[in-house]
DNA sequence: ATGTTCTGTCCAAGCACTTGACATCCAGTG
DNA sequence: CACTGGATGTCAAGTGCTTGGACAGAACAT
């Protein structure tokens, strides 16, 4: 049985920084990060993103507007960075889907889509990109500026995908990969309502089964 | 059905720091204690305790070896500070354990102490405590000099116990906490061989499971 | 007795966060 | 249209924590 309490210790060197876990040093920086960009998204479920200042962003993280400068540099490159952000949160759990259902490659889509299109109906973030009309500069991101997005979250859903599937070839995965991530950047934008959510993902997922279990089969699964 | 990505935002404030959720100082501040602790501790897994260096555990926190004694002051005081962190991540187990069983004391209480004293046998730390003798000052701070541990895990137990079961009194619960947790020191201490674990834990629930019925029982439950 | 190692402390330099100020730009208003 | 208020972005001085080096003292091993 796995340990109860602490996973293990990996290491036994006596000491020796190696490029093993992140240092403290690191660590509090990808905190600091992570708490900006937690404290902007919630600012952002309630008012519109153009009214939540850096200041109140500072404010409510607990460190001084200066130091939102240091980390992120200008305003739109924080916004690049929330939104970046999002999508590893819905990738984290698309990843946690999709390993659940490693042996059955079908309900694995399913599931993942279903996760998808749930997380996307409840997020703030997602909210408040489609309820803004138009130049509130938070849509361009996930539309017309929305490749680093496309080619980032294509790359890590690739990855996800070789890992529980070894045997998927790697030009198809990306593609397949791609493909997925833009049916759900388009789901984003449009969304289906609530009750279309589960045969959505289904049916999707039924689309592409075929396209897979050929994959599958004729790479020698 | 619970949000799937990020649990709530809390507070609507414009911004203002109220006393709310942690600062990103003061998280980083736990942040930087916690990962000294880990690294005390995965050190202790494997040399005695005597063995382990502050220069060790700076280096493999990955910080200097001043900033250890800014966290801690001298080296007594962060082994005190390494068995509290102890002390907690098992309150915590237990606390999940009784949390899962609510409806049912006996089965919580058995549950409990099955994963105490599965964490006890597994964990890296108990075992140096036992492992070194005598003068390895870590033994005394379970004994001899436990009251602390015994008074902070009492309370907190007792704590635990009054949320999960309201209509206990407090003073009842306050000592059957205070006489688990002696229990528990001594199964830290002298432990019980791996065969008798299970046993071990129905038979103290056992123990206890009339003195629980009667206070339930007499107090309205 | 001597050399080694660790603890605990001190200090100078570096770095990040804070604070307050300032120029600039933009929206709303008289 | 000029003006005021609020927000962005930049800057400089001040503070505090971390770093790396150094050192005295205690404990231990040879």
């Amino acid at each position: 049985m796995r340990s109860v309490l602490h996973p293990d210790p990996r290491t036994t060197s006596t000491d020796a920084r190696t490029t093993d876990e992140p240092t403290f040093a690191d660590a509090s920086r990808s905190l600091l990060r992570r708490t900006l960009l937690e404290a902007a998204r919630d600012l952002a479920a309630d008012r519109p993103w153009r009214s939540v200042t850096m200041a109140a962003i500072a404010s409510r993280a607990g460190v001084s507007r200066q130091t939102v400068y240091n980390e992120f540099g200008s305003r739109p490159q924080l916004t690049e960075a929330l939104v970046m952000h999002e999508l590893e949160e819905f990738l984290a759990a698309i990843e946690g889907a999709i390993r659940s259902r490693a042996d059955d490659p079908a309900a694995a889509l399913t599931a993942a889509l279903g996760v998808f299109l749930q997380a996307a109906a409840e997020d703030a973030l997602v909210a408040a990109v489609i309820r803004e009309d138009g130049r509130d500069d938070l849509l361009p991101l996930v539309t017309s500026e929305g490749r680093p997005l496309l080619e980032f979250g294509g790359a890590r859903l690739a990855s996800i995908m070789r890992e529980t599937w070894p045997v998927l070839p790697g030009p198809e995965a990306a593609f397949l990969a791609g493909t997925v991530m833009r049916l759900g950047l388009s789901y984003v934008v449009l969304p289906v309502p609530d009750d279309e959510r589960d045969a959505t993902a289904s049916g999707v997922a039924e689309l592409v089964r075929p396209y897979v279990a050929m994959l599958l089969e004729r790479h020698g699964a």
